[in-house]
DNA sequence: CCGGCATGGCAAA
DNA sequence: TTGCCCTGCCGGA
């Protein structure tokens, strides 16, 4: 489930539904029963997302969820404290008070840290495009200088955090960018159409719950034919659709493993195999 | 029923 | 580059 529209979406609903009050702090499975008791009854103040990373406030302290591969954060919101609250599965976190609880498994982090903790996770993290204070030139000076494929440098989260795989090749797919073209080769222009474009999806898919990136007059529904969603939820050009036709030109869509990532590309749609621009001179 | 896979990222070799 | 971790879900037997 996670991508960064995810985690900015948990930290809006931690915000919503348990901010400005105690908390109840526990883990059922007990791998963060430590670390949870020490903020448990402590005031939530609010949860904030910085890529694919969570962080959940509690004075000078917050708890770090990173939901990694195989993650879940779910809300059971407003029972109203009167309905049982099962404890199903391996729950690393239950944060809960009288109106609802959030659930989290299998996170790849969950750990208590102070404020160089929370710096030293968001140091290294490159512009968010779903964040206010991202600042897309920091992406721009790593892949302008690198030999690196374009499909590989989106994913780095130094470069663009809280694009995941799905987005990446979305963003290419509608941009018709090769993913293989190294990083170096890419323009200016078109770094910023796809940042401004990674603004808009990611924002929509905060909103919606879900990535959309088909556009209008591609849109199968719209065309009368079946919708294509994907298991993740979302109506997109190429991402695990391997073998089946292009939305737009109907060339089989190819995939290959780049990174040890599943990558997924239009070999017609997405050509941009050129030469590197010479160096100005003088 | 069970193995493999997943929107991620790390360490080891 | 490979393996591994976390957990749940899906497809094939």
């Amino acid at each position: 489930m996670p991508e960064g529209h995810v985690t900015h979406r948990l930290a809006i609903g931690f915000t919503e539904r348990l901010a400005g009050a105690p908390v109840r702090s526990t883990s059922p499975q007990g791998r963060f029963a430590e670390e949870a008791g020490e903020v448990d009854g402590h005031l939530l103040d609010a949860a904030e997302a910085y890529g694919k990373n969570l962080f959940v406030h509690f004075g000078d302290r917050a708890v770090h969820v990173h939901l990694g591969l195989a993650g879940k954060l779910a809300f059971v919101g407003d029972d109203g404290g009167g309905a049982a609250r099962p404890i199903t599965g391996a729950i690393r976190w239950r944060v809960e008070n009288e109106r609802g609880y959030a659930d989290l498994r299998g996170p790849q982090a969950c750990k208590l840290v102070d404020d160089a903790g929370i710096r030293s996770i968001t140091d290294p993290l490159g512009p968010d495009p779903l964040r206010e204070d991202a600042d897309p030139e920091v992406g721009w000076a790593r892949v302008r200088r690198s030999a690196t494929p374009i499909g590989l440098l989106l994913m780095d989260q130094r470069i663009s955090a809280g694009v995941g795989n799905i987005f990446r090749a979305e963003v290419l797919y509608r941009h018709r960018i090769d993913p293989m073209m190294q990083g170096r080769l890419l323009r200016r222009k078109e770094w910023d159409a796809i940042w401004t474009d990674l603004v808009g999806l990611m924002h929509d898919a905060v909103r919606k719950g879900r990535i959309d990136t088909v556009r209008p007059e591609h849109d199968p529904v719209a065309m009368g034919r079946a919708p294509r969603v994907d298991r993740h939820g979302g109506e997109v050009y190429v991402y695990r659709r391997a073998d089946q036709a292009c939305l737009v030109c109907a060339t089989p869509v190819r995939t290959t493993t780049l990174g040890g990532r599943n990558l997924f590309w239009c070999p017609s749609c997405q050509r941009t195999s050129r030469r590197r621009v010479p160096a100005a001179r003088g």
